[in-house]
DNA sequence: GTCGTACTACGAAGTACATCGTACAACTCT
DNA sequence: AGAGTTGTACGATGTACTTCGTAGTACGAC
């Protein structure tokens, strides 16, 4: 069975969390994770960049110790590492979603 | 009197205040203006890099919607716009504060 | 006015990032 | 085994960011 390497909760740095967030595709992937509740397959978002693109950007959420991977037959499931994150950063993430939120929600 | 322009609080968007705060030194900036409380000159900072890019920095953030300036004399006083921040991005701030500090207490 | 201070503006150089296309690997299904 | 699905790896390209040096502006002090 393939593995894919995440980094440990320790390991995981404010600085690499907060670019992965950044980008808005990125937060788009997590929050549809965090939503969604359940793993989810790569193939599951509807993202407007081509394959190679997304997976760029679900490598970068996994390497920054956003989310977590692994394989499931032919595809690869993600979800959120949202407590180790709750653990390493209080509030933070649910700050971030919430911020979104208030974006969204203009007049 | 020479002035500064400033993002309008509706206009200050989440990307951009989260690229702002990913970067280690401007969150460094960010956090001794917090802790400040006081608006400080641009030079009551002790950074590791040239004027040029501390102005550089100083600007990015001020752009983002994170801090405001305004000239004294001679000098630029910066301060927190945390208020504006609260309102927009409520907790926001804190936790992205709040988060560094647990990453700089290690064992 | 002249000097020093504090900071900005502009251009240059190196680095990192987002995006894509093509080629490839692992798995499922028939 | 062969075909289709799912996603990765690698290289290329364009854009953005970080950093710096130099030159310049505004202000206070003398």
């Amino acid at each position: 069975m393939r593995t894919l390497p995440h980094p440990a909760m320790e390991a995981v740095r404010l600085d690499t969390v907060l670019a992965a967030l950044a980008d808005p595709l990125r937060r788009r992937i997590v929050r549809q994770l965090s939503e969604g509740g359940e793993a989810q397959a790569c193939g599951a978002f509807d993202l407007p960049v081509t394959k190679s693109t997304s997976t760029h950007h679900f490598r970068v959420l996994r390497e920054a110790g956003v989310i977590a991977q692994y394989y499931r037959g032919n595809k690869i499931l993600s979800q959120m590492r949202a407590d180790d994150l709750e653990a390493r950063f209080p509030g933070l993430l649910q700050a971030i979603l919430a911020a979104e939120q208030v974006t969204v929600a203009g007049p």
